[in-house]
RNA sequence: GCUCCGGUGGUGUAGCCAGGCCAAGCAUAGGGGCCUUUCGAGCCCCAGACCCGGGUUCAAAUCCCGGCCGGAGCACCA
């Protein structure tokens, strides 16, 4: 047993002192206890051999470290994995025969980044469980929700977890089912019905104003100790348009003095006199939240239904509610939430910037919308990525724009094509070229399969021209000898404050400036719009190389040495691009 | 005011619930290097942190107590 302790620590030991150079006594304990948890009764022995050990391997010279750590096949630590660490395991799984998770957004606005964790928390969680993920439209309050946003939210998810399942390997298939809250409206009237004739609910006509002092306050109102009778007949006169809205709303019965604001008799359906996106003028009753999420989940299934975490004092609400309708309980996480450093998240914070005519629209690439996202160049895998790897962590996040930069660069620096585009353009003449001058491009560098480009640079008496950009022909100097990238090596003649005369040189030297360029002949106008902040862009003319021509709205490049980019459209000749990133 | 969360490198965070494979992981920004008829990209390396004080323990970023600082929620909205 002893000899068994003792050529453990001796491994740790080894593989300690293999790693810094000596050996602590302190952390190979902790290794060896964490190999053999049960000698964790025998904790002073343990102290002791390994005490010994650790002195016997310091006291050795390194080759012999060496050679004993390679008898007994000790490597060198390697880092280990943590994946499983940011995911941790679902509570009480093993509960569930199948495991059933949701999102459910309200329709009231285009999705944003703040959405996409909402999303792939419980879809990540379905599909590594085998189990089922919803997608459930929560509809409850037509003032503020419109048909456009249940399509912009499908589209924008469908995209969401289609990159999911490519870069997550996950199972492909979008959501398994799909729930509209308000098309379950009766069946929720009937649950309120079922809380008032068990007498706890009860329609309260107090004016609002009212009912948040006496909440705050802790006092009950008259209507409190109205018969079911009563609360019956002022039910159907809601449900029947006897009451305007704000007039009458009904509330559940728990207790007006406890200590969770949210629990004082909170209110579970109001009047809303405005046409639903998809009812009309159908209904006026809607439940609020927390009725309609508990019961809608309870009723669809769900074992796991995460929300952020401003939720959290809800959760002995809905409790409240599906214990005194005598629903299936279940598992409620929360989780925090994201916001993207200097931009604004939220619509009421975009809309009157749209107004203003500051931004274009719930697209403009200044913004993290999705689709704004997706404008400038932002693709669905690198929010995938990068959400993925942020967790489904409680703790409020800030995402700065370098970061989803980071994720979008390594997602797509293997795949985008290359081009030159040379912004701020000045006219640069090479002289004594020996004849046409052609360039032979891969379209990408370490891709030789994505094939290559011939740009032509025709030459008249021995002159070709090119375009460089200013930001390299400010630095250059007489005498200089520089690269065209791909063309030719050329020197420096002059500097011209609007112009740049060049020397041809025949030979191929790297070990200059490379810089990029663009022939004058066939070049292609091409504007480029960097997003600064929320409020601002930097717009940059200039002309790129001619296979420009050919990009179509949506392709995503990396113009060479400026950034990337997505191509936003065309204005007659001129190619709009937008720059992701750098 | 009440209730609930948090404080980890310059920045954003993981780890904390179940103390020991943590002399603390990742990303970003920074420094250095490599790659080259292709880059501002990529690859490699370096530097840098557990809010303070006390306690429990063989062992504390992790548990307990106190302090300081920050955030969120408190609707007939979700």
């Amino acid at each position: 047993m002893d000899e068994e302790i003792r050529r453990l620590a001796l491994v740790h030991a080894i593989r300690n002192a293999l790693k810094y150079g000596k050996a602590r006594p302190g952390p190979v304990i902790g290794k060896v206890l964490a190999d053999r948890p049960d000698l964790k009764q025998r904790i002073a022995e343990v102290r002791e051999i390994v005490q010994q050990v650790v002195e016997e391997v310091n006291s050795k010279p390194e080759g012999e470290i060496q050679r004993i750590a390679e008898e007994l096949g000790v490597l060198r630590e390697e880092k280990r994995g943590k994946e499983e660490r940011k995911w941790p395991p679902l509570p009480n799984a093993e509960k569930y025969e199948r495991i059933v998770t949701r999102v459910a957004p309200e329709p009231n606005g285009y999705p944003t980044l703040g959405h996409v964790k909402g999303l792939m928390v419980p879809f990540v969680y379905a599909r590594r469980y085998g189990g089922e993920f919803h997608l459930r439209f929560e509809d409850t309050n037509p003032r503020v929700e419109r048909l456009e946003f249940y399509d912009a939210i499908r589209e924008e998810f469908l995209s969401i977890t289609e990159a999911a399942e490519r870069v997550l390997g996950l199972a492909p298939g979008r959501w398994d089912r799909e729930i509209v809250e308000s098309d379950h409206l009766p069946e929720l009237y009937g649950y309120a019905e079922q809380l008032i004739r068990q007498g706890d609910a009860y329609v309260c006509t107090c004016p609002a104003r009212e009912v948040r002092l006496n909440r705050a306050r802790g006092r009950e109102c008259p209507h409190r100790s109205q018969s079911v009778e009563e609360n019956l007949e002022l039910w159907h006169g809601m449900l029947e348009g006897r009451f305007g809205e704000g007039e009458a709303h009904l509330r559940l019965k728990t207790d007006m003095r406890h200590p969770n604001l949210t629990m004082r008799d909170p209110g579970i359906f109001r009047i809303i006199e405005h046409p639903h996106p998809i009812h009309g003028d159908r209904y006026r009753v809607y439940p609020n939240y927390d009725f309609a999420v508990s019961v809608m989940d309870s009723l669809t299934g769900v074992t796991h239904a995460f929300r952020s975490k401003e939720f959290e004092p809800h959760v002995d609400v809905q409790r409240a509610i599906l214990e005194k309708l005598g629903l299936r309980q279940y598992e409620m996480i929360q989780f925090g939430r994201i916001t993207v450093e200097g931009l604004p998240l939220s619509k009421r914070h975009i809309r009157p910037l749209i107004s203003a005519g500051i931004l274009w629209g719930w697209d403009d690439p200044r913004i993290p919308t999705l689709k704004g996202l997706k404008r400038r160049g932002i693709t669905p895998e690198a929010l995938v990525l990068l959400m993925y790897d942020m967790g489904p962590s409680k703790v409020d996040a800030t995402v700065t724009m370098d970061a989803i930069a980071a994720y979008n660069r390594k997602w797509l620096d293997p795949r985008v094509p290359r081009y030159m585009f040379v912004a701020d353009p000045i006219k640069a003449e090479i002289e004594g070229v020996p004849g046409d001058l052609v360039a032979e491009v891969r379209v990408h560098p370490d891709r030789p399969e994505m094939g290559t480009r011939r740009i032509e640079v025709p030459a008249s008496d021995g002159v070709a021209r090119v375009y460089v950009s200013w930001s390299d022909h400010r630095s250059l100097e007489p005498g200089q000898e520089i690269r065209l990238r791909g063309l030719a090596n050329v020197r420096v003649r002059s500097v011209m404050p609007d112009g740049l005369a060049l020397t041809y040189l025949p030979e191929v030297r790297t070990d200059v400036k490379i810089i990029h360029w663009a022939p004058v002949e066939g070049a292609v106008p091409a504007v480029a719009i960097s997003p600064t902040s929320a409020y601002s862009f930097e717009s940059m003319g200039g002309f790129g190389e001619p296979a420009m021509s050919e990009l179509r709205e949506g392709d995503l490049v990396q113009l060479i040495r400026f950034g990337f980019a997505r191509v936003d459209g065309r204005d007659g000749e001129t190619v709009r691009l937008i720059r992701s990133h750098g």
